[in-house]
DNA sequence: TAGTCATATCGATGTTTCTAGATTTGAGGT
DNA sequence: ACCTCAAATCTAGAAACATCGATATGACTA
């Protein structure tokens, strides 16, 4: 699946604390950058770095207006992602260990021993 | 809070496409190393080291057997980060920008400019 | 007790990521 | 036209990470 790839990087994008934090407060209603950079020890070239990568993950929406850019989250991706996390930590019928229906073949040691337990 | 950093740890951990992959197959049931090493094109050092970050940072326990290792969720870790993702993601009244009260003051153009819009 | 096998750890290398200062861009105001 | 300001981009250095081959560990086996 090429899903993995798109959301690997969305939970790369959430796995800087800063990042998860910024998306935190995104969560209240849009913000300007100026705004976010208040509440944050980080360089004004930072905070546009971790916004851009914010931005082409999908999680947050830019929109320009005048001098100012406002950042908002957009709940499509931020809904997906959480359908992602939860298809891939239950359990379900069409598993990626289950899409060849060899769950039960190939290392036969462990098989017999995972029986015998 | 420091929750960010522990679940900015797990999302790290997932956000690695083969991470997530192994978590999806861990999903229907404990595997030994050797079924999940078949699985990839990886090394079995390699191996080793992404299922030492994902028992690092809680998501898989790993459970010693003989010579075989096996690996399970723990979905204790898994529950509490779908939960962790829905409350940065969603409105909330002690989010962290709203958690001094000041998210009308600061930037004073910008919230001008916001309540024009 | 010597050998084999599964897994972990070590050491090294190349790649990615974070970060900040400097510069550029583009919008508004004078 | 010029200046100012918000934000993006460029450049470069430091830190973190992925990967692999080699080696170590520790359990079962002959």
């Amino acid at each position: 699946m090429e899903d993995y790839l798109k959301y690997a990087r969305i939970f790369k994008a959430l796995g800087e604390p800063k990042r998860a934090m910024i998306v935190d407060m995104l969560s209240c209603g849009e913000l300007c950058a100026c705004m976010i950079l208040e509440k944050f020890e980080m360089s004004q070239s930072t905070l546009s770095h971790h916004m851009k990568l914010l931005c082409e993950c999908g999680l947050v929406k830019a929109r320009e207006q005048g001098k100012w850019t406002y950042y908002s989250l957009d709940m499509d991706t931020i809904n997906s992602t959480r359908q992602f996390l939860c298809n891939i930590t239950s359990d379900k019928e069409n598993c990626i260990c289950k899409e060849d229906a060899d769950r039960g073949k190939g290392c036969d040691e462990c098989d017999e021993n995972d029986e015998n337990d």
